[in-house]
DNA sequence: ACAATATTGTGACAATCTGTGACGAGAACC
DNA sequence: GGTTCTCGTCACAGATTGTCACAATATTGT
């Protein structure tokens, strides 16, 4: 978990958005908002996400189908709001895997309140299961996440850091899309950004000397000028 | 224990029963239903019960009383299921002997997680007929929670101390997971951690000098700086 | 109860990993 | 061409981890 959680919020209506982003932050969170199904998934995609707020009714794709897919595919916790307190909603909430459900109009003490506690249960949970496990392909290469292990196609598994590997998968998750050093340090670190930092640059050097056939020219990890780094080559993923 | 663990709710309204019922039965687990005190005390004769799940209003026979007389008779777990997150329910509910409570309305991720931690719980200082033996195959190794030990595949049997053995169990349990030094010490020993609390590293240390091909370069337990260490191998449980 | 034995935790030191500053090379801009 | 900015890489300091020896503790046998 970082430091400071970050906790992205998704509704149609753009003044519950403010307000309740400006009560979060004060609060001390990082907020992010979208305010339909398709910016949820482009804010889960560019940064981390700890906890998702998400609204019963949204226009395009339901509240209650976001949060089956979202639970379908990660763990991350999920705080309906509901326009009513409707029992039937928050049994439809519980189905669909939602952990808190708070109807509006709310307070926002209470909702901070749900979100601490939300925040706190899952921070270590018990026997949830994890992830499961994947191997991406590309290049010569297989990145394999259940033993956290890279292998070359000749057989022989390259050691990587912690650290490394850490950023390998993010970019081999976002393949062929440029990547700034924030993103990087949020999604791989978890953390924000210093004024001048260089840690991701010496990260992506210390990897391309392991992944790359001539580190001096790079092939997979790419350098955008001003802009960060790009995950070049085609993935292929495979489920386990 | 059963491999599967039967969970009874008890609760009048039928909403209620149903939408646990399917979140339980999703979660892999065995449900069975009562609305109210005969109806609980017949699925109890009928069929062995891990744990209850008891709402606190009952038409006819009280929640409380319903839990007390459990009590009496049994060592059958009870999460209680009340109306309000009311303290004073709660502090009765933890007198008359409940394992632990949830407050309507509840996440299907918080009941999940209070029903393993009570199981869990439950699981092993019982010294009841006791929990089914299993072996967990790995590597190439079978650890038996039977007789305790851990065999090679070549067959000979390597001795293990109880921490070691505690230790082991716990990540096999879990694995493609990171656990952080804390969480093991806490689900292996019981304890909280100290400021500067090695005793796990040393412990895991000890488990790769007899597990791994290679303790310079651990294959089996793998070490994530900073966050804790993740147990790799795929695991297949044989349940006796 | 006592001693022998095994196990576990602690401190110390080495090895490893990560982030930072420094310096130079190259790109963009004037 | 010169300047400014960005990027690659190196060396180094601080933090984290691996592991040894040894003390503290628990367990066992008599």
């Amino acid at each position: 978990m970082n430091a400071v959680p970050h906790i992205l919020v998704v509704d149609d209506h753009r003044e519950i958005r403010d307000l309740v982003s400006r009560a979060l932050t004060r609060e001390g969170y990082r907020v992010s908002a979208a305010a339909d199904g398709r910016a949820m998934h482009k804010a889960l995609a560019d940064s981390r996400i700890d906890l998702v707020l998400l609204d019963l009714m949204l226009p395009g794709e339901d509240g209650l189908s976001l949060c089956r897919a979202l639970r379908a595919e990660s763990n991350i916790p999920v705080i309906m709001l509901t326009a009513k307190g409707d029992e039937v909603d928050r049994v439809i909430g519980l189905e669909m895997g939602a952990d808190d459900y708070v109807a509006k109009p709310f307070g926002s003490r209470e909702l901070i309140a749900r979100i601490r506690a939300v925040l706190r249960r899952c921070e270590a949970p018990a026997a949830v299961p994890g992830q499961r496990p994947k191997h991406f392909r590309f290049d010569r290469w297989v990145l394999d996440t259940g033993a956290r292990e890279l292998l070359r196609d000749d057989g022989v598994t390259i050691p990587l850091s912690t650290g490394e590997y850490d950023l390998l998968i993010t970019l081999v998750e976002r393949p062929q899309r440029v990547l700034s050093r924030e993103q990087l340090l949020d999604l791989a670190r978890g953390r924000a950004a210093a004024a001048f930092d260089r840690s991701i640059d010496t990260q992506v050097s210390r990897l391309r000397k392991k992944l790359e056939r001539d580190p001096g020219e790079p092939k997979i990890i790419k350098t955008v000028w001003g802009g960060g780094y790009m995950f070049t080559p085609a993935v292929a993923v495979e489920h386990l």
